[in-house]
DNA sequence: CAGATATATATCCAATTGGATATATTATAG
DNA sequence: CTATAATATATCCAATTGGATATATATCTG
């Protein structure tokens, strides 16, 4: 897993444009009006995000619209897997423990 | 989805603590030796995971035995789940082509 | 071509951060 | 109680970072 993608993720400004982006793709002067940012401030974030992968940039007109990547995001979740099995296991337990009451107490 | 989490997730020596842990509890002095760094400094990062929620500790004869919490990264599990929406949502449609190639392949 | 618009970059600054070292704290052993 | 082992904390330092402002660059409009 690499820590540039949790680094970018780091900075409240820089998730919620990710999570703005989610949305669809918009240009710099957008994602600084909905996040209430100065252009060069948002402009900073970008290249941030960018460096880490998780946007991408492709000019139209006048503007230049950015778009989500999804790999890192991708990565991250193969990542959580490893633990995800771990409290799946909990749970299954859990289960099996709640599974094991509702007999007994079916037999009382 | 709160950016502590991938602040402190953000340094490699921190990310290697979480994947360590994932294998069961640790004292300070094992982690500082598994990720050849000094106490104060596994200490000081042991704090940082700590402050997040992402491990906890307790006293264990003259030792300190830090343990992984599952929440946050259960909570970045449903943050991306968001995400996970949408680009499964390409693959369904990426199938829905080449099932459609498959059809036409056979009526010709 | 001239002005306007959108964006990127450069610079300055204060705050945060990670590494290293020294020291304080707590518990165990003898 | 004293010495030792394990850990936390304090301090110093260099590097990084985010915000703000000014400026450069590129594209569109007329």
């Amino acid at each position: 897993m690499n820590t540039a993608t949790f680094g970018a993720l780091a900075e409240p400004h820089r998730l919620g444009m990710v999570e703005l982006l989610r949305e669809g793709p918009l240009s710099v002067g957008d994602i600084a009006e909905r996040l209430a940012m100065g252009q060069p401030q948002a402009s900073k974030h970008l290249r941030v995000l960018s460096d880490a992968g998780l946007v991408e940039s492709q000019p139209a007109a006048n503007k230049r619209m950015y778009k989500l990547r999804q790999e890192p995001l991708q990565e991250m979740d193969e990542w959580l897997s490893a633990f995800r099995a771990s409290w799946e296991a909990r749970l299954d337990r859990l289960d099996a423990l709640l599974a094991e009451l509702q007999g007994k107490e079916r037999k009382e």
